[in-house]
DNA sequence: CCGAAACCTGAACTGAGTACAAGTTCTTAC
DNA sequence: GTAAGAACTTGTACTCAGTTCAGGTTTCGG
């Protein structure tokens, strides 16, 4: 990695750091895209040629984790249900995520209309979990793939906003495990 | 029915159609709030005392419709379980949707990123919807609840997405149908 | 018909997001 | 090592969404 991506990566983690402690302390709302960035010692432009919002601030994942995250996805064995295969990434995915999650629920918190961004942040891998879904699917049924996408991202989401920051982190890992497996049985059948 | 009341819903109504037409014509973008009050007669800040938004205009349901979507909600035989209950609600919410649908889909052709803005107007009613379901599910069980609701949610995003505007409305009903019942059969599931 | 409440309006403001030209820093090829 | 050029940063100036508010107009109840 030479100078110039290492200094990239340190600029967008100091302003990312920045906004988060700073938006912590006052709120969403009483933080400006100007004080971000002079607090992070970088112009407002720049700060815009690195987050295409004020939004993206505080949603986007570090690029690492967003790497590691698709890591998971080039697995490739197929012996595996897919249901079951699924619900094991899900809860690979949310390990990935102890230190952020607490953070954007503070930050949801205050300003609940912002749970619609946070949505869009699987919006980053979306095509690549679809393509993923879709190789371990009959040819080529996009309808099928598609329902299959949006009904597990529901039974993620789901135990995430159940979950509170103040409860343990297994706990997080264990209501995704069941809402994906609820799901999957079949919300129709009776509770198992 | 008042004078006032009456007044209200034409201005409402006037605004909406004036900025459907104006979007349609431009595209969402080329198209300002400003431009939108000067074509429909009032001042921007009427338009800001009727739509929260640029994007409430065009997503908002018309205050009629919310209401007969609303009056759905109201049945109460609890005979039926509740998946398949579930299932005839959405068919029938979709029912009252064949003059909004086609024009919404062909804004988001034109900016996808809106399609969050679409989604968040199921946002008037979810409580409503929440509600009926957690009345037709065991004792207070917040989780599950919620989980149907998200689910049967993502089942219905699913058939309306792959819905094309010049498809037949039949189709769309059916889609609807087919994709409640598998996500309450269980994607996990082979194929039925 | 009169007073109160609801409504509309223009003006002035904040802050997000964009465009661009000029300056600075890193890279690469020699 | 250095020079040409690409990539990055910055200030300025702009557009437009959304809010606030004071003052005028319309509707409503009695």
């Amino acid at each position: 990695m030479g100078l110039r991506e290492r200094k990239k990566l340190a600029a967008w983690r100091t302003i990312r750091s920045t906004a988060l402690r700073l938006i912590s302390e006052r709120g969403f709302d009483a933080v400006s895209v100007e004080d971000i960035a002079a607090e992070a010692g970088v112009s407002r432009t720049t700060f815009f040629s690195y987050f295409p919002s004020k939004e993206a601030v505080a949603f986007d994942l570090d690029p690492e984790e967003l790497a590691q995250w698709r890591a998971l996805l080039e697995d490739d064995s197929r012996d595996v249900p897919l249901w079951e295969a699924l619900t094991d990434l899900f809860v690979d995915m949310a390990k990935l995520l102890p230190e952020w999650l607490p953070v954007q629920k503070r930050v949801i918190e205050q300003c609940p209309w912002l749970i619609h961004t946070a949505r869009g942040t699987c919006d980053s891998f979306a095509p690549d979990l679809k393509a993923w879904i879709a190789r371990r699917l009959p040819d080529g049924d996009d309808l099928r793939t598609t329902l299959v996408f949006n009904t597990a991202m529901a039974a993620f989401i789901t135990a995430v906003e159940a979950w509170e920051p103040d409860d343990s982190f297994d706990q997080l890992l264990d209501t995704v495990r069941d809402c994906l497996r609820w799901a999957g049985a079949g919300l129709g059948q009776p509770v198992s």
